[in-house]
DNA sequence: TTGTATGCGTTATCAC
DNA sequence: GTGATAACGCATACAA
C-alpha cells in the first residue's frame, strides 16, 4: 500500500507537508493541498493506523472480549457499549477468543497488546488467576479494563453486574405464591459467577419458605439451548417430576420449551417455566417467556462509562463496583399449581 | 506500559539483546535470558504489537465486517471463519459497524487502515459505489477482501454465497406442491443481494406453475423478527389471506410465528410457514421450522479459504465467485392445504 | 508555506 | 553472544 512518502515523490514535496494537507491542518498552500489530494486518490492511499498509533499513544478504539458473538446476550451488551462509545468518538473492536486455538488466557494477554485504549470483558469465563493478575498490573500501568456481568472475587478488577441472588430469588419466591413447590431449578456453567449467585437466589427462597432443598432438582446446564434441553429431559423423567422449571437464562428455558412440548405437555398449563435475561426472543416465542430482566444493554453502557471515566482520570481510583438491579417481568409461561 | 528499553535499562543490555530473547531466538546466553525474562515478568512488560507490526508488515489478523453481532445468523458464519483462519494461525477482529456513528462507507475505509492483513465482509448492505470502488483498488494494491453472502453487480471484488434464487424456488415449489396457491412472501432489505434473488426464486416457482402473481402477497420486510410479525400482520389482515407464507429468512418466519399464534390461529394446521437459513433455533421451536437451509458455516469457511488463498499467491488471479448448493429441510410448520 | 530533525517501539542486518 | 545502526510509517517541534 502506498505512504506518504509515496505520494510526497509523486507531487514532489515533503512527507510533512502531504501528512498536513491530508490531515486537512492549517499552513498548506491551497495550490499544494490540492495537488497532494489529487495524488492520494490516484495512488489509493489510505493512513497507516500502525504507524500513527505509536506516536499518537493512543487510537480512540477499544477492545470487547466476548464468548460468544453469535448470541442475542451478547448483542445487547455490545450495543449497550456501542452506544456509549459512539458518543465518546471511540469505535469497538470485538475479540471472540473462547472459539479460537489460544487459551482464553493467553489470548487475554494478546488482546491487550493490540491496538486499543481499554478493554471490555464480558462473561469471562475460565479466566486463570494469571489472567487477572495480568489484568490488574495493566490497570495500574494506567490500560483500564472493566468487568461486564463477571465477578472475580478478591480481584481489583472494576465490574458491573446484575443482582443475580435477588433475582432468582424473586423468581423462585413468584413461583412458590404461585403454589409450587417442587421447583427444578437449572444451572449455568460453574466457570461464569453469575450462576452460583442465581442457585443462592433459589436456595434463599426455599428456605425462607420453609421448603426442602432437594439436589435432584438442581440439574448442570450450560446456558446453552441445548444443555436446557438435556437438563429438562432429565427433570420431565424424574419419578417425581418438578411442576415448575427455573432455568436460569433464557436459551435455556428455550430449551426447556422444547423438552416440555416434545413430551406431550403444555406450557404453563401442565409445567410453569422461568428465565433469566429477558432478551429480546423471549418476549416473542409462544407463550411468552416469564423471566427475570438483567438489564443487558444497561450493564454494557455502565461497563463502557466506566472505562471512559478511568481514562479521562488516570490517576483517581476506580470506581469499583456497579450492581444493577433485577426485575420480574410477567408474562405467560407460568401458571398457578393445579 | 513498559518498553523494551525498559528492560534493556533494568538489565543492563541493549534493546536488541532483549528483543530476542523474548522472541526465544537463537544467540543469547541462558543467563542473560533469564535475567531478561524475570525483568520483563517484574515490570509487567507485554510487546507492542503497534511497533512491531511497521517493521513485519503483518499482523496475522483477519477483520471482519458483519452487521449484527447478535444474530445466529452472523455468529455461524463468524464460526465457520474462524475454523479456517485457526489453522491458519491468524486471529480474527469483529467490526460492527452498522451500529456505530460512521456510516458504512467511511467504515470500510476505516477498517482497512487497520492492523489487518485481509478483511471479509459479511452481509455488507448499504455498501455505495465509492467504497467498492476503494475496495477493488485495495486488492489490486493486495491487500484481500472478500465478500460473504454478498453479491455486488458489476464489481471484481470475490465473493461467496448461497444459491437463493434456487433455494426460494425450491421452497415455493414444494408449498404449491402441498397445494398452497396464494402464497404470501415477505421481502428482505432491498439494499441486500439475496433479497432481490428469493424474491426471483419465489416468482420463478409460482409461473412454473401456471400461478398468477399478486403483488398483494409480497410484503417489505428487514431480515429481522420484528420485520417479519408487521408483515404477517399485514397478510393476515388481508380479505383473502395466503394459505402459507414463506419468509425469507429464519427471523421474520419467527415473526410470522408469533403473529400467527397471536391470531389464534396454528401452524401448520391453519397456515403454513417455511423461512431461509435454517439458524440452529429453528429445529429448537415449536413446531420445528420447514426451511431452506444455506450453509453459513461453509460460507464463511469458503470465504476464508479464498481470502488464505489470495494472500498466500499474491499475483494469481483470485477465484472470483462461489456459489453453494442450498437445500429444503423438511419439519413440522408446512401441511398440505385443507 | 515548507522542510529538517527527531522520536514512537520494534526488528533485521551486520558488525564486533 | 552482543550491540550499534537503520528502518517501518507517521507526527511533533522547530527551523528556514
Amino acid at each position: 500500500m502506498p505512504t506518504l512518502s509515496d505520494i510526497a515523490d509523486d507531487v514532489g514535496v515533503s512527507t510533512m507537508t502531504v501528512s498536513r494537507a491530508l490531515a486537512d491542518k492549517p499552513g498548506v498552500a491551497s495550490d499544494t493541498r490540492h495537488r497532494v489530494l489529487e495524488s492520494a486518490k490516484r495512488l489509493g492511499y489510505t493512513v497507516n493506523l500502525e504507524g500513527r498509533a505509536p506516536v499518537k499513544e493512543q487510537t480512540q478504539k477499544i477492545g470487547v472480549l466476548v464468548n460468544n458473538v453469535g448470541s442475542e446476550y451478547s448483542g445487547e451488551i455490545i450495543d449497550g457499549i456501542s452506544n456509549i462509545l459512539d458518543v465518546a468518538n471511540y469505535d469497538i473492536v470485538i475479540f471472540n477468543p473462547f472459539k479460537m486455538r489460544r487459551s482464553p488466557n493467553e489470548y487475554v494477554v494478546e488482546v491487550c497488546q493490540y491496538a486499543i485504549d481499554g478493554l471490555l470483558i464480558a462473561a469471562a469465563n475460565r479466566l486463570q488467576p494469571q489472567s487477572v493478575e495480568y489484568l490488574e498490573q495493566a490497570i495500574r500501568q494506567h490500560f483500564p479494563v472493566v468487568f461486564i456481568d463477571q465477578r472475580v472475587a478478591g480481584s481489583t478488577v472494576p465490574y458491573v453486574t446484575a443482582q443475580n441472588r435477588q433475582g432468582a430469588y424473586d423468581a423462585t419466591r413468584y413461583l412458590i405464591q404461585l403454589g409450587h413447590r417442587r421447583i427444578g431449578f437449572i444451572l449455568g456453567p460453574h466457570t461464569e459467577s453469575p450462576s452460583g449467585e442465581r442457585l443462592d437466589g433459589y436456595r434463599d427462597a426455599l428456605a425462607q419458605n420453609g421448603i426442602a432443598q432437594d439436589d435432584q432438582l438442581v440439574k448442570n446446564g450450560d446456558f446453552t439451548r441445548q444443555g436446557g434441553y438435556a437438563a429438562a429431559l432429565l427433570l420431565l423423567s424424574m419419578d417425581e417430576p418438578p411442576t415448575a422449571i427455573f432455568a436460569s437464562n433464557d436459551p435455556m428455558a428455550f430449551g426447556v420449551y422444547k423438552a416440555v412440548q416434545q413430551s406431550g405437555k403444555r406450557i404453563p398449563e401442565d409445567i410453569s417455566v422461568i428465565g433469566f435475561d429477558d432478551i429480546a426472543l423471549s418476549a416473542d416465542i409462544h407463550p411468552p417467556l416469564t423471566t427475570v430482566r438483567q438489564p443487558l444493554r444497561e450493564m454494557g453502557r455502565v461497563g463502557a462509562q466506566m472505562l471512559l471515566d478511568m481514562l479521562r482520570a488516570r490517576d483517581e481510583p476506580p470506581v469499583a463496583v456497579m450492581e444493577l438491579r433485577t426485575s420480574l417481568i410477567l408474562r405467560d409461561s407460568c401458571a398457578p399449581l393445579r
